[in-house]
DNA sequence: CAAAAAAGATGATTTAAATCATTGGTATCA
DNA sequence: TGATACCAATGATTTAAATCATCTTTTTTG
């Protein structure tokens, strides 16, 4: 971990915070007169399950892995977030330990803000505090559509609904390159590691999807479609 | 479903909207202004999953389920809410349909709050804006918390959960009625009817608990505890 | 660069829980 | 009030996926 340095100019901080058109600039000035820029190389760890809140990471750029730990091994990763992102952001505003890890996929740039500072402009800033409310919104929903979907599909609909969330939400494109091990995909899906490979394998086999290594290629969209559609 | 004539006056409505110390008395009178009081029995649906949202249902009296409805028989209940709760309320700012159904388990009183009046009031009152960040986030922690108890736990420790949720979030006793049938309670657990039968029938028959059809007394509150913790 | 560790792949075996099947009890209502 | 549908309970059977075991390949690191 280390200050980020290069690239970053006070504009194109802001213009990377989430609903930064809704803020004054004063409100604008007091986040950057206390934030902290760090940046992150893959692996590292962003944010640590249960230690204290002492701020909000704002992810500005390259992907994270958020990441429940339970026991050894048997973590779940709830999401892949992308720049824009508020990590953590209910940990901070409905516990007071962070309830989940972050981890750097690449290289990583966070913006580190401070906590109270941005609930005071929450409280200020009602229309700011409204984007927060949607964003907090859809976040639970997407939580409760992963819940359902990891408790009544079996485990090809789940690794469809995997290849699609990465092909649809993350990359945009028929062909990607997966920056999880298969352990950790396995954690996505919540699975092991060896019914997942299992898994994609017969996918490989069966000529629905393209893999080498880490790259997929979706060959066919109708089956994977269909495959996440029914339970 | 019927108009709520008895009981309620405008102070004692107030009075069970979470935080309305934070409004103003103009912002109390147009909640009252623009909200309907309406009365379920037991079994009526409140919220049903899929349809457009026209407003928000704050819950006065009475227990309620939230359930999200698979296809046939395989519904998921994420909760079981009390009054002082926002019916639906990640889907209002989520989503333009509500995401999961709500049914009454016993007479309920329900008042609907006009969804763009809410809106506004977040957007003018920051103070009030910010409990409602608060309470969308401690939802999703819990919906967090229940992902991975589904996941990752085996049936008789979910089961051991779903008894102590009963026992010290809704009734605050080591004895109470459960409002649910077995299929219901299975739906809570994430399993299915014969299973959560036979795994309440064993925590009788080793007297970790004592049930009469819907009474449960825990009378081994150690081993519950032990059973919810480990995995 | 070689050794050690981690990741990937596959086959064999076990297991928790789902499904299937049946029976008795209890509301519900034409 | 009898009939129909729902709920509860329990035993038998099946099954999806976890676990265990082994081996290869890749990556990390001293």
């Amino acid at each position: 971990m280390e200050q980020s340095e290069f690239h970053w100019n006070s504009e194109s901080i802001i213009q990377s915070i989430p609903f930064s058109d809704t803020l004054t600039l004063q409100q604008k000035q007091e986040i950057l007169d206390t934030s902290r820029l760090i940046d992150y190389v893959k692996r590292d760890i962003i944010l640590k399950q249960s230690t204290a809140i002492s701020s909000i990471p704002i992810l500005l750029k390259g992907l994270v892995k958020t990441s429940k730990e339970m026991r050894k091994g048997k973590n779940i990763i709830l999401r892949i977030a992308q720049p824009g992102t508020f990590l953590g952001i209910s940990s901070v505003f409905g516990s007071d330990t962070y309830t989940y890890s972050v981890f750097a996929l690449e290289p990583v740039t966070v913006l580190y803000v401070n906590s109270s500072v941005l609930e005071t402009i929450i409280k200020e800033n009602g229309e700011f505090g409204f984007q927060i409310v949607k964003r907090v919104s859809s976040d639970n929903l997407f939580n409760i559509n992963k819940l359902s979907s990891l408790l009544y599909k079996q485990l090809p609909c789940r690794v469809a609904d995997i290849i699609l969330y990465f092909s649809e939400q993350i990359f945009r494109s028929q062909t990607f390159t997966i920056p999880l091990t298969r352990m950790e995909l396995a954690q996505l899906a919540g699975t092991t590691k060896e019914s997942l490979i299992r898994t994609l394998s017969e996918f490989n086999n069966d000529k629905i999807i393209e893999m080498n290594r880490n790259s997929i290629t979706i060959i066919s969209h109708e089956i994977i479609k269909t495959l996440s559609r029914l339970g």
